[in-house]
DNA sequence: TTCCCACGCAACAACGTTGATGCAAATCAG
DNA sequence: CTGATTTGCATCAACGTTGTTGCGTGGGAA
C-alpha cells in the first residue's frame, strides 16, 4: 500500500471505526453521517478514508475477526481440561463482543474473508464439543450441533443482558461472572440439580 | 370505520399482509416494491390499503400479536402442571413464530399496543416461573429473569434452525419435536445428567 | 520554519424510495 | 345487467443517502 498515515489521518480512522461500531449497533441502518457526527469528523473524511459503506463494514469485520480469532487461540481449547476451557473461552469472548456488538452480531458483515474466519472458528467449536462429550462433559446422547447452537444463544444472551460497564476492569469481572453463569446453565440447565 | 371491503381488496390485503411478512423476514428493509411483487399487486395498491410503510407493519405486529396471545392463552399456564403447560407453550409458540418470522423477531414491529401485550406476556411467564420454582420444576437458587432470557433464546434458536416444513402437518409434528428439545435443554442443559 | 497533507465546508449529480394523482379497464355486488 | 369500486399503469414531486469535487485553512513532519 501507500506510505504509513500521517498522524491526524490515523486518529480519524480509529474514531471512524469505533464511531461506527457503536453508531450500527444501535441501527444498522444509520447513515455515513450520523457515523461521521459520532466520530467528530466530516462525512467527507469518512469518504476519504472509506471508499464505500461497504468498505467501511468490511473494515470493522476485519479488525472484530481478527480480535476473536485471538482470544478464542488463548483459551486453548485444544489442550486445556474441557471445562476450564469452555470456561476461559467464553470469558474471552464475551469480552470482545461486548466491543464489538454489532460486527459480531449481525452477519452484515460477512465477506468471503471473515466467512473462512466464521467455519474455521465452528469447526473448532464442533471438535471442542465432541471432545468435551468423550470426556463426559457432555452428555453421550447431545446433538453436537444443538449444543453448539445452544452454546452461541447462551453467549449471544448474555450479552445483551449486561447493562454499560464502564472500565475495563469492570468489564472483566462482569464476563467472568457471566461465563460461570453461561457455562453452568448451558451444562445443567435451570432445573433441579441432583 | 367505513364499510366492509370488497372482496377483491379484501383478497389484496390478505396478500400484502402475507408477502411484507415472508419478504420482510429475509430483508428487514425491503422496499415497498418488493413487497408489492410477491404479493402479485401494484404498488399503488400497497398504498391505498397501507398509508405509511409504518402502517403496514403494525398491522403485521397486529395480527401476530393476537395470535401470540391466543396460542399462550390455551396452554392455561395458571392451571396446569408446570412441566406439562411448559411444554405446550413451547410448541404454540414455535408454531406461530414459524409464521410470523419477521414480525415476532424483529422489534421493528413495535408500537404502544404491541409493547403493553409484550409486557403482559412477560409478566405472565415471569409469574410461571415463580410458580414452577415453588414447583420444584426450577432450581431454587434460579434467577427467574436469566430463566426467562434463557427460554426465550431457546425457543428463538429452535426456530432458526428448523429448516422448511412443507405442510401444517409437518409443521405440528416439528413444533413438538423441537418443543421437547427446548424444554429439556432448558431445564437439565447438555451435560452429563444424574 | 516551511512544505505538504489532511481536514472542514459547500456544492453537486445520481439514485432509490416514498407517497400522491388521474385515468382506463377489470371485477365485484345488488 | 348495471353501477360502484378496485386495480394496474404511467407519471410526478419530494426526500434522504451516497459518492464526488474544489477550495481555503490548520496542523503535522522534516
Amino acid at each position: 500500500m501507500g506510505r504509513p498515515l500521517r498522524a491526524d489521518a490515523a486518529r480519524s480512522v480509529r474514531a471512524i471505526l469505533e464511531a461506527a461500531e457503536q453508531v450500527l449497533a444501535e441501527d444498522p441502518s444509520a447513515s455515513m453521517e450520523q457515523i461521521a457526527e459520532q466520530a467528530g469528523v466530516a462525512r467527507t473524511t469518512v469518504h476519504r478514508r472509506f471508499a464505500n459503506r461497504q468498505a467501511l463494514i468490511e473494515a470493522l469485520g476485519a479488525s472484530a475477526k481478527r480480535q476473536l480469532m485471538e482470544c478464542v487461540d488463548d483459551a486453548h481449547m485444544d489442550t486445556a481440561p474441557p471445562l476450564v476451557a469452555l470456561h476461559r473461552v467464553t470469558a474471552n469472548v464475551l469480552r470482545i463482543k461486548s466491543v464489538w456488538r454489532f460486527t459480531l452480531g449481525h452477519p452484515l458483515a460477512d465477506t468471503p474473508l471473515t466467512a473462512e474466519i466464521w467455519s474455521e472458528i465452528n469447526a473448532g467449536a464442533l471438535e471442542f464439543f465432541a471432545r468435551a462429550q468423550r470426556e463426559g462433559l457432555l452428555a453421550p446422547d447431545t446433538d453436537l450441533m444443538w449444543a453448539r447452537r445452544v452454546y452461541y444463544a447462551l453467549v449471544d444472551e448474555a450479552q445483551h443482558g449486561g447493562g454499560a460497564d464502564r472500565d475495563p476492569d469492570q468489564v472483566r469481572q462482569n464476563a467472568d461472572a457471566l461465563a460461570t453463569l453461561v457455562v453452568d446453565t448451558f451444562l445443567r440447565g435451570v432445573g433441579p440439580h441432583g
